[in-house]
DNA sequence: ATAAAAAATTGATATTATTCAATATTCCGA
DNA sequence: TCGGAATATTGAATAATATCAATTTTTTAT
């Protein structure tokens, strides 16, 4: 997060999700009378899986891992979210309840946003709701990729998954990946963290990938 | 499915979603218009994953199994799905293509609805559109537990996920095991079906399960 | 700058789960 | 109803992966 002097105000904020683009200046407004900006530090708790939900998050700035907790200690990393992304927005009308956690990756601004606000645009105006369906689309084709990953795939594979989704080009890799362990690699991969060296070393020695300090890069 | 002489007319549909409910019936009109109703019979495939998404499948009658296939001739099954649900929703909106296979796991009634009516619904009614939403928070949650299943349990919790799944009272469960093999048990765990077996024949040894015939009861 | 804490690495071992092979059982069509 | 095909079951061998323990490296707080 670069700047924080960056208006809080949604009718000019610069930061803003395609599906705001489709609310007229009156629902802006609405949204921006029902929403507060809150500032997270690198490393915060943004939201608690089991937590009671009681508004939708919005990453006005920043980034956040995102990512399921299980009693025995052990998390599932499952994606990085970015500025101009939701968190939480299944909050709106599944239980009352986060089904994730997330962590900032570096301090990040964050918007907070009624639920019963959004029910209310979602309901009045079918094309921010669209908007909401096409994300809704990409995420579980994300999910079931995630769910082939884990369900077929053996270490390598899964470690292999990890690494192409965090050196995507849509990603600033070298800082991303100044920001996560060799245990959140493990945990994108749902394998142990001694695994995950070890198959670094191994496919490092093998030319596959070049290990730059915490960087990682695909050859 | 029990009757073939069900009205294929969306306005006096008895087997209708939440979502049609909120349909004016000039649009329930419309939907019925761009929809056709087709039988698939027992095993029969009624969509196939990677192929192109020409409609929305809903479930007018029958039952259905969706399940991820991989290159090396593994499936993963995700869900049975039932009278009044749909098939391929998230073709609306994202890749033309679809994310999963379905077969038929009884003789089924399917409607096939047109993409871009539907897309026209979602605009033109919020409600409408709200109610998909909330099928999508309902439906990421589920696949937010099988990822947590698969991530962080060995075999045994992953059957124990299973049958409990599989044993909920909402389906008719003599029915339901009556069609299911012990390979989809296993692809719904992500086990193999030798390691299934032996798992079961373990639980049924420790009086936790029953086995009659195909049907497991959970003690 | 230094010590303590945290994270990363490596090897050895134990556990978990798959695969292969052989047999038994069930299902289904002629 | 019979015979073949598919499915289910069981055991043994093998492969995959986690865990434990020890050590090194990096980070952080003072």
């Amino acid at each position: 997060m670069d700047d924080f002097t960056e208006s809080t105000n949604c009718l000019n904020c610069s930061k803003s999700a395609a599906c705001f683009k489709k609310l007229i200046p009156s629902e802006l407004e609405f949204i921006n009378q029902n929403k507060t900006q809150v500032l997270y530090r690198r490393g915060e708790n943004i939201c608690k899986q089991g937590a009671f939900a009681s508004y939708v998050l919005y990453i006005s700035d920043g980034s956040v891992k995102l990512f399921l907790e299980s009693p025995n200690n052990k998390n599932i990393n499952i994606k990085i979210l970015r500025t101009s992304e939701f968190i939480g927005l299944s909050s709106i009308y599944g239980e009352n309840i986060y089904n994730y956690s997330a962590v900032a990756l570096e301090d990040s601004s964050i918007c907070l946003i009624e639920k019963e606000s959004l029910r209310k645009l979602l309901n009045d105006n079918g094309n921010f709701a669209s908007e909401i369906i096409k994300w809704y689309c990409a995420n579980e084709k994300q999910l079931f990729n995630k769910i082939k990953s884990l369900g077929h795939k053996q270490m390598h594979g899964r470690l292999a998954d990890t690494l192409l989704y965090l050196c995507d080009e849509s990603f600033n890799q070298k800082e991303l990946f100044s920001k996560l362990s060799r245990q959140d690699i493990a945990d994108f991969s749902c394998i142990s963290t001694e695994s995950a060296v070890r198959l670094l070393a191994e496919l490092k020695n093998e030319g596959i990938i070049k290990l730059e300090g915490k960087h990682i890069r695909i050859i």
